[in-house]
DNA sequence: TGGGGCCGGGG
DNA sequence: GTGTACGGCCCCA
């Protein structure tokens, strides 16, 4: 029979009592169908260096018993960082090949390769089944079990590119709260549990036992079977907590498909065995963009309407017992809000999955890091490299860009040139890879003195021919995305891929300097950004050579005044001496720089203000300073005299001495970036955290804690309180004043010959007369 | 008063 | 758990 399917998932599952690859996928209606590949069998390498074939059969017939007979031993030809090694591989039952790396691991130790590979990976990556992709499978065997179509794989044959099929998807959020702070499963039962489906919304309220409610979770899987069940925090928070509850009663949390319970797998994510189970909450993690994390957030960047009233997870038992209606509305527009988020992103999520080869599952769950990794180690192994084992390295930090002053006021006209791609350029054209680089000169090397190694020329580096693979693949999408209309399908999918294969490009760099990498290069990372600042020091100086006024610049860019014509001649010049490209990223009509690095705002062409590193971007600033900033700098970009800013400024003090400021706007939010005890110091939002954790609150990594200053006296962390405890009437208003919006304003107008002095005395409300008495 | 701890953001 | 460079706050000696 034959079956065409797209593939979401390949597990380990079974296959007449022995572990087969499992491979989950649907049709185009959405049917569901488990293709049983029996026939794949796990493997791993050892270094012929380390022990000969005769040693190596011996230790495995002794130590393995009956096992024995299911292990094949092959010599085989691989690469280990480029170089050609002879190796054992050594295959077989998943069972026999995990106990033969285990007992080589203790009797040998070194030079074991892929043990550290689940074979549902190595599946994928060797057989070139990529998920999230469309098959056309050959099957035998067939039976149905629930609505399941199950078959065991003859053959199978990729069909490229066509868009995924419309998935059934669940969102599901709890309400968890307790009187005593952290809800804690041991004693406090799920208070609700929502669900949506894209039409309706089911909400399951406590009414005795919570046991109950979370049958009707399980019940309502089963009734939608949803192909996606998608939440938020649903990983580090949600089924962990169900999970913990059912233990009283010694079973699972029966939301799989053919009864699967969900587990902890992998990463740390959880897999629900036959759904793709995704937790949003891992996708704003990683997004500096989304400054603390939250579904309001994600929310707002889809331009989906926002919840009427937001409740914080601190403030949920209050609701719950006071105004449980209010709560319920806003879990269900969280509910509502995981959904269409989901629908925004699954194309995103899909492709991704499909291009690195890691199941949509824990696509999110893996680092941008270890994404790069499973799309190197996917490559590699084309290339006959084996994966390399992360080994443990002590921590060395390396240079990195170079950053110029700048120079500071108010400048009309610039021009931001920037190269292209800078570092995946330059590990290209330079061929910087970890087996490429050397610490002799000798040989076909391109020696650097100035940071003494070099590079071979005489081989061609794994990471550039990615690099370079990564980088024909976009610029094929790009050139034919320029023939589809952008609202198509096809068009989105295309685009989809392209900015995933962008991303994964811009990722290698970091990715080598990183010192948990397989592929870690810290002599690599070193080379890349010391060529960096050569290079934009060479065209620094060929910028100056050609008469251009040099505003700044930082890493891979510099802001010279806009003269087309001298533009045009650095540009071409940098082409054809550096080999590198360079454009112009943007032009600014008017730019404003302190005397700081890493600071500026702009006015652009095209009217929009743009600023950067100011206190405006920043969560640790209040909101009602940032806005103050944006308002009075986006005046001064756009010419205002400055008695229009001094006024302006005027009004934002008055509004904060009158308390006529919605206390939220007061809040600065800092992250907590190690566990408490480890902090060396005394600050405000250390402090407001250790008082949460005494109420009964687990502050963990990563948290942000929101606080708010009260009037006192003695030091900021002993008058910071957390903000849902904040009352207007205690409000240190002054320091919002002093030190919240002064600094922000006099940062962007001293540049521009306001003095402080002048500020400060509209601060104290001097100059206005009345403001005194008000 | 200045150095260290800490945090967030730029490219 | 991708990298380094940087500014600026608060605390404390």
């Amino acid at each position: 029979m034959e079956w065409v399917v797209w593939v979401y998932d390949t597990a380990i599952g079974e296959y007449k009592d022995r572990e087969a690859i499992w491979i989950w996928s649907i049709d185009s209606d959405g049917e569901y169908y488990l293709i049983i590949d029996p026939n794949f069998r796990d493997y791993f390498y050892i270094d012929s260096k380390y022990i000969g074939i005769r040693k190596l059969n011996q230790i495995l017939r002794m130590e393995l018993g009956n096992l024995y007979r299911d292990i094949e031993v092959n010599e085989v030809t691989r690469k280990l960082y480029g170089v050609e090694h002879i190796f054992y591989k050594v295959s077989g039952g998943f069972e026999a090949v995990k106990k033969a790396s285990d007992v080589l691991s203790k009797k040998v130790g070194e030079g074991i390769y892929e043990d550290d590979i689940r074979p549902s990976q190595k599946y994928i990556m060797d057989m070139n089944l990529n998920p999230c992709g469309w098959y056309r499978f050959k099957v035998s065997n067939v039976t149905t079990i629930d609505n399941v179509s199950i078959g065991v794989l003859e053959e199978f044959t990729p069909i490229e590119e066509r868009p995924h099929p419309e998935v059934r998807v669940l969102s599901v959020d709890v309400i968890l709260g307790s009187r005593y702070g952290e809800p804690d499963p041991e004693y406090d039962q799920v208070l609700g549990i929502v669900t949506y489906n894209g039409e309706n919304v089911n909400n399951y309220l406590l009414d005795g036992n919570d046991y109950n409610i979370i049958r009707l979770l399980e019940t309502d899987v089963s009734r939608v079977d949803p192909h996606v069940i998608v939440g938020f925090e649903l990983n580090q928070y949600i089924w962990p907590y169900l999970t913990e509850r059912l233990k009283k009663l010694r079973r699972g949390l029966k939301i799989g498909k053919i009864g699967g319970e969900a587990h902890q797998s992998v990463l740390g994510h959880f897999s629900v065995g036959g759904r793709v189970n995704i937790d949003l909450k891992e996708y704003v993690d990683d997004l500096p963009i989304f400054q603390r994390k939250t579904l309001e957030e994600l929310a707002g960047y889809m331009k989906m309407d926002l919840p009427e009233y937001a409740i914080d997870k601190y403030l949920y038992y209050d609701y719950w017992s006071r105004d449980r209606e209010k709560l319920i509305k806003y879990v269900e527009w969280r509910v509502k809000a995981i959904y269409n988020t989901f629908k925004g992103l699954e194309d995103h999520i899909f492709v991704l999955s499909n291009i690195t080869g890691i199941p949509p599952d824990y696509v999110f769950t893996a680092s941008s890091g270890r994404q790069a990794e499973y799309y190197i180690m996917k490559i590699g192994r084309r290339h006959g490299e084996v994966t390399p084992k992360v080994s443990l390295r002590r921590y060395r930090t390396y240079p990195g860009g170079l950053v110029l002053n700048p120079k500071p006021g108010l400048h009309d006209n610039i021009a931001v040139i920037d190269y292209k791609s800078m570092y995946p350029s330059i590990m290209i054209k330079y061929n910087i890879s970890p087996e490429t680089i050397v610490k002799s000169s000798e040989g076909n090397v391109v020696y650097f003195d100035e940071i003494g190694y070099g590079v071979r020329s005489d081989v061609r580096g794994l990471i550039p021919t990615i690099l370079e693979e990564l980088i024909r693949r976009r610029d094929e999408i790009r050139s034919r995305l320029k023939s589809l209309d952008p609202s198509s399908r096809e068009y989105k999918l295309l685009d989809a891929r392209q900015r995933v294969l962008k991303i994964l490009a811009n990722t290698m760099y970091g990715y080598m300097g990183w010192i948990g990498a397989r592929w870690y290069s810290y002599e690599g990372a070193s080379i890349v950004t010391y060529l960096g600042r050569r290079t934009i020091s060479l065209s620094i100086d060929k910028a100056k050579e050609l008469g251009l006024n040099i505003i700044y610049g930082d890493t891979d860019s510099i802001f010279v005044d806009y003269n087309i014509d001298l533009i045009n001649e650095l540009i071409e010049w940098v082409s054809d001496t550096l080999g590198l490209e360079a454009k112009i990223d943007k032009v600014f009509k008017k730019i404003l720089f302190t005397e700081a690095k890493k600071r500026y705002a702009g006015l652009t062409e095209d009217g929009s203000i743009e600023i950067v590193g100011l206190e405006y971007v920043r969560r640790d600033w209040c909101d009602y300073a940032r806005e103050a900033q944006y308002v009075i700098v986006k005046n001064l970009l756009e010419g205002a005299s400055k008695d229009k800013l001094l006024d302006l400024f005027r009004d934002f003090v008055r509004r904060l001495r009158r308390k006529e400021v919605d206390i939220r706007k007061l809040i600065i939010w800092e992250q907590i970036t190690r566990p408490l005890s480890e902090y060396k110091v005394n600050a405000p939002h250390i402090e407001v955290a250790k008082r949460l954790s005494q109420e009964g609150w687990r502050i963990k990594k990563g948290m942000f804690i929101g606080y708010i200053i009260n009037k006192g006296s003695g030091p900021l962390y002993k008058r910071a309180v957390h903000y849902t405890k904040a009352d207007p009437n205690y409000i240190d208003w002054d320091y919002y004043i002093y030190n919240q919006l002064l600094p922000a304003i006099v940062r962007i107008l001293s540049p521009v010959g306001i003095s402080e002095k002048t500020l400060e005395s509209i601060a104290r409300g001097g100059g206005v007369g009345l403001d005194m008495f008000v």
